[in-house]
Order: C-alpha cells, then structure tokens, then sequence
DNA sequence: AAGCAAAAAATCGTATACAATCTAGGCGTC
DNA sequence: GACGCCTAGATTGTATACGATTTTTTGCTT
C-alpha cells in the first residue's frame, strides 16, 4: 500500500488522472513481472485496454519512457524496457552510490514509529516468503523493493526518493532478465540486519550492510555478454 | 557544446525530433534564467513559437515537468518551477549526497584526455567570468554546472549522469530565485581546486572540496520562508 | 519450395476538433 | 464603492482524423 501509486507525485498536483492511473498501473505490472521486458506496448492496445484514447495512452508510455522502465522506439512503438547487462551494473552501481547516503539521512531522522514501520514491512515480507503460489511471489517482489523505498521516505528528501522509485524499478527488470536463483529471497535477512544495525546507532555497519546487500542482489545476476544479441529484433517480440 | 543538448539521450533512440528539440531549447532558457520561475508557459504560445502543433508542445513541457523543470497543474496549465525552499534544501541536500560518489568513480575512470577536458572547461568559465554583459553572465551560469556534469559523464555512469543533469539544472533554478550574490563566480577556483586534488589522487580531499564546494553554493542562498508565501498564486504570474 | 516484390494492414507521428474548466470583465444589488 | 453573480473569452483535457512509416501478407518468379 506504501507504494502503490508512491512514485512520482510527492507535491504532484499535476496528476492527469487518467494517464497517471495507466502509468502506475503498468508500471506495477512490469515491476511484478506479469509483463516480460521486451514486451510490446502499442497505444492502440494500451487505449483500449484502459478505455480511453491513443492520445492518453501516449502519455503513459512516453511517462514510463523517462522512468526507464519502457523504451520508446521512433515510428515502432514502445516496449518494456530490456537493459542491457551494462544498463544493469550501471543500475546497481548507482544504488551503491546513493542509499548509504539515504541511510544515514534517514538514521539520522528515523523516529521510534518508522522503526515500527519497518519491521512490519519486515514481517510481511518474511511472510510471504512462506507462502507459495505467483501472487506471493509477486508480492514478495514488491515487498523486497518497499523495504529500500521506505527508507528513501524516511530520509525525508523527496527528490532522491523519486530517484529510488525509479532504481528499485529498474532493479526489479534487471533481475527479471539475468536473475539466476529463483528468487532473491535470500535477501530478506539482511534487510533485518540493516534495521538491527540502524536501531544500535551503528551507522558505519548499517552502511556496511546495505552495500553488501546490494552487491549480493547483483551477484546473483548473470551478466555475461548473450553473444547471439546482434538480432534483437528477435527479442523484442 | 558538451552540454548543449546533453540531457536525457544516453542511448536514447526515442527523440521524438519536435519535441525534443523543444525541450531542448526551454530547458536551456531556464538553465540560463532567460525564463524566471513561474512564467507560465501556455500550450499554444509554446506550440506556435516552434511552429508546431499544442500536441507536441504539450509533450515537451510534460516532460520537462518529469526533470521539476516546470510543473503542470490540473487544467491550470505549465509554468517554470517555483521551487520551495525546502525543495531548495532537498536539492543541494540530493547532490551532496551524490556528488562525492560520482567524484570517486569519475577518478577511477579518469583519462589524462579527461583532465584536459576538465581544464579546459575551467579555462573557458575563467573566461567567462572575466567578461561582462548578460549573455556572458548565462554562459557562465551554465559553464558553472558544465563542470559537474562533465564530472558525471566521466563516471561513465548514464544513469547517475542524466540525475545530475537534473540536478544541476534545478539547481539553477533555486539560484536564481533564491540567490543573493550577484553570481556564483566564487565557486570557480573551488572547481580548480578539485581539479587539482584529483590530479594528486587525493580523492578524500577531492570529496571534502566537493562538499564544501556544493555547500558554499548554497550557503549564497537566502532560503528563509517568506511568510506571505499563503497567497501563491501572486507569485505565479 | 524458397526467395523476392509489391500491395495491404497495422502502427506511429502530428494536427485539428470539440468538450470541460478556468479566468476575466461587466452588471446589478446592497 | 464593495461584494457577488453571471456571461464571454481563453486555456486545458481528450478524442478523432489523416499522412507517414513500418510490418505483414500475398503472389509471382526461379
């Protein structure tokens, strides 16, 4: 619920409530995975799936465009976004980058009800990740990225909290495409390390940890150069 | 010429040519604070100086509302952002955050062709800052954040490139709404000095004249609430 | 049957049209 | 003279229309 339209807006007032709800609604789509990168979006398609004009479907996918989620080709169309494996290392180097620094922002803040907050996400996570079936997974997907998300929120910045939406977004594809173990639940301990570490005031640690994290998430990944991608035409469709 | 129309292409196929190009060139009039904050930009006033159609000038400025370059209110229109003092803070807080991160891997990357180019810019914002006259004054502006970016490009980092662009341009707009020296200029030998830090790899001295470079910008900033802020719409036009 | 050329269909790019909403000015009342 | 209401104009929101480009299909040739 935390993040189910918590991408854009912040002070948003603009919010073309049709366009708007499109957007989030496929981009919730593409970050669960019930859309595969490379996927074509026509507007046609994207319009009357959601009743409204070609004009409005525009919109959304152009949106998406700029989120990197979808990559908009001239006169073919759109499609969900296929990183290549440099796209990918340049989205986990950019998370190294920046959420140690969200961290200790957000330390630096956390108020006894955040910390509360947190473990709830914490809980609910690990719950899911006893369940089976595609809807937990899904869930679990989301549940894994909210984690980071909240503490972009609890950092207070609004503009690197959009600049996380986008990453964790982006992540969510990246692992679509070259994850290798079925899931990265082995994640979720090491979210509970990081809330242990931020609740003993031991910041150097919780840094220490997250980059960790991060780096373990993309360990998982295979990102050998596929050799046969000189076609991508191929996989586009 | 770096910068010119250095933003969000990457490898950005999409540049939809009208609308791109439109971007382009009001992006840089508020870069270069040809257009102050709050000059509402009209769908037709926008489409007929280009000579094309509302739908593309809509385009254009929906996407600069994605960059916080102008924000678009319901059935109100466009207008170039009026950031809040807070957003003001959360936008020097973003780069301190990241600056030093793309510092150290820009030094890890760095080519003797890259330092030249680094000097170069100098040499040229040197230039500038001798010289008198308003077009002077705006090619200074924008050589100021050229150094930055270039810092960003030389990370080889598209991502966290095309958020400094952001970051950089916003940045401009909270100079120029909030600033009080008449120009940034006492920055520039800062700029030299990180030059000359990462020469001596001493990169944690380069990371502690960024800091103090970014936060010495913003300290030239008067970000005290106006208390008649309540009546905005005063402002906006 | 495979390959290629041209035509047909689908899809995108852009402009225009119409409806909905907001803004401004005028008029009347208090 | 100030306030409120109402109409006229301007501006945005969304849909549709038409030309351009791409993709697919068809049908002919080898």
């Amino acid at each position: 619920m935390t993040s189910a339209s918590g991408a854009t807006q912040a002070a948003d007032d603009s919010a073309e409530t049709g366009t708007q709800q499109i957007r989030d609604a496929i981009r919730d789509a593409i970050v669960e995975r019930r859309l595969s990168p490379g996927t074509k979006l026509s507007e046609s398609d994207v319009g009357n799936l959601f009743n409204v004009s070609r004009t409005l479907a525009r919109a959304a996918l152009q949106a998406l465009s700029y989120e990197g989620l979808v990559s908009v080709e001239k006169n073919r169309g759109a499609f969900v976004a296929y990183p290549s494996p440099e796209e990918a290392r340049q989205i986990f180097a950019a998370r190294r980058l920046v959420e140690p620094g969200i961290l200790r922002e957000a330390a630096a803040r956390i108020t006894p009800a955040d910390i509360r907050h947190l473990k709830q996400l914490l809980l609910e996570e690990g719950r899911l990740i006893g369940e089976r079936g595609q809807t937990a997974r899904r869930a679990e997907i989301k549940a894994s990225g909210d984690f980071h998300l909240a503490l972009a929120v609890i950092s207070g910045n609004a503009i690197m909290q959009r600049f996380m939406d986008e990453l964790v977004a982006r992540s969510s594809l990246a692992i679509a495409l070259y994850g290798q173990s079925t899931v990265s639940s082995c994640g979720h301990s090491e979210h509970g390390d990081i809330v242990t570490a931020i609740e003993n005031k031991d910041l150097d640690e919780a840094c220490r940890l997250m980059l960790h994290h991060i780096t373990h998430i993309e360990a998982d990944l295979d990102l050998r150069q596929r050799k046969d991608l000189g076609l991508k035409e191929a996989l586009k469709r």
